[in-house]
DNA sequence: CACTTTGTGATTGGATCCAATCTACAGTTA
DNA sequence: TAACTGTAGATTGGATCCAATCACAAAGTG
């Protein structure tokens, strides 16, 4: 009669070493823009201000240097990346790339269900656009394009491409802060998310790829426009 | 008078920290089958091995899983990842989009040194297939190949593109081994090198597409008559 | 006899300590 | 004054120690 369940395991635990919350909640802060391109990531002040001691600090750091957010030098410490445009243009060109041939492979296989799902994450995306949750902007926008196209069933792609978007996003936020382009967004979602519920390949890949690229050339454009009100 | 010269730095001595080293190492013996796949890779051993303390191994550990070629668990350590053989033809679909477009970036602004170059590491990777030196074989078919992208300037494809070569590298040795392909390879590498050296794109990035993605189906075919000989 | 429980050895995770290295600034000398 | 030198403080790198967790086997229980 004793109720032993083949172990649901429904409400898993925070069964995260502390190494990966800290890379987690330091990336989430490089990105948010609390960590500017260049600043100096002290062992010491992390530790303390998590209340734990350097040595998952320096393993978080690693994780964080794999991704492409820091720069780990010997005895002198981490910085934050920074990319030069040129590099930051050529993120945008293999997201293109990669995440329209992402798309075509996915558009055949997906079900009503993904596309509920993707309905679903729009929501959020949106209703994070408009509470000015920036937050999560990343996160969501991510997750929106990635449910696209899990379909597909790459998920070697997708880990590059996750990568990738991870460098872009502090970037893109940056973007909308800067420029109104989050009406734009809004928009060109709502339409790619159309043209992928009526299956139409024909024009749901080339959609994407404008919606990428043109993201990325209003981003350029709003950093070149910085750097020039930053020089006066 | 005084010679305060620019600092030429042309002796660069050993630099590099212990846990880089390690990861090198490691790395090595993985890509050169030493530890096969699902091997666990105890942290205590390995700083033994090296006459180090595991902190050291710990962080190599943590590089080796941000490359893709371990996965770690909380508290039951490192082993070596092995791939579906779905993933790994994906690798090499993902090998020939971003490799032929970093050679079609790369025809135009190739110059005679870069071929120089490409020459000699080519005949450097022929000295290694005829010593047998297999070793090499992976490091030595990397940098040939990134000989020829390098002059496309595009440092974040290269990026991605060497870490998915790192991924691929220890299956292909393992089909040069298996299979007589070495024959194959040398013979399209040359007649690649040929069509860059005439800059003609457009046989060479074609030619490189099929060089690719055949490495890739007689690798898989390898791997499922290996199988089938393991099965018997 | 099957199943649970408990305990032990092995292994990893985290903290603290010491050594190596870098940076900055002060003092010295030409 | 300008450049070099040396020393002190800060910061990272590595080693050792202790705690937490896991795997497996032996013993207990129905």
């Amino acid at each position: 009669m004793s109720p032993r369940l083949p172990t649901p395991k429904a409400h898993r635990i925070k069964r995260q070493s502390i190494p990966d919350s800290l890379a987690e909640s330091l990336r989430e802060r490089i990105l948010n823009g609390e960590f500017r391109e260049g600043d100096p990531l002290v062992q010491e002040t992390i530790a303390a201000e998590y209340d734990v001691s350097r040595m998952p600090v320096r393993e978080a750091l690693r994780q964080l240097e794999a991704s492409g957010l820091v720069k780990l030098t010997t005895h002198k410490g981490a910085v934050v990346t920074s990319l030069p445009s040129e590099q930051i243009s050529e993120l945008f060109d293999l997201r293109a790339t990669l995440e329209c041939d992402l798309l075509a492979r996915a558009l055949p296989n997906i079900t009503a269900d993904d596309l509920a799902t993707s309905r679903a994450v729009l929501a959020q995306l949106e209703d994070a656009y408009h509470r000015e949750d920036v937050g999560s902007w990343g996160r969501l926008n991510w997750e929106f394009h990635r449910s696209l196209y899990l379909p597909a069933d790459r998920v070697q792609t997708l880990a590059v491409v996750q990568g990738i978007n991870l460098q872009t996003d502090r970037y893109i936020r940056l973007q909308l802060l800067l420029t109104g382009a989050v009406a734009d967004a809004e928009v060109e979602h709502r339409e790619l998310l159309r043209l992928c519920e009526a299956r139409d390949a024909e024009h749901a890949v080339p959609y994407l790829k404008r919606h990428i690229l043109s993201a990325g050339r209003n981003l350029l454009a709003a950093i070149k426009d910085r750097h020039a009100a930053n020089a006066a």
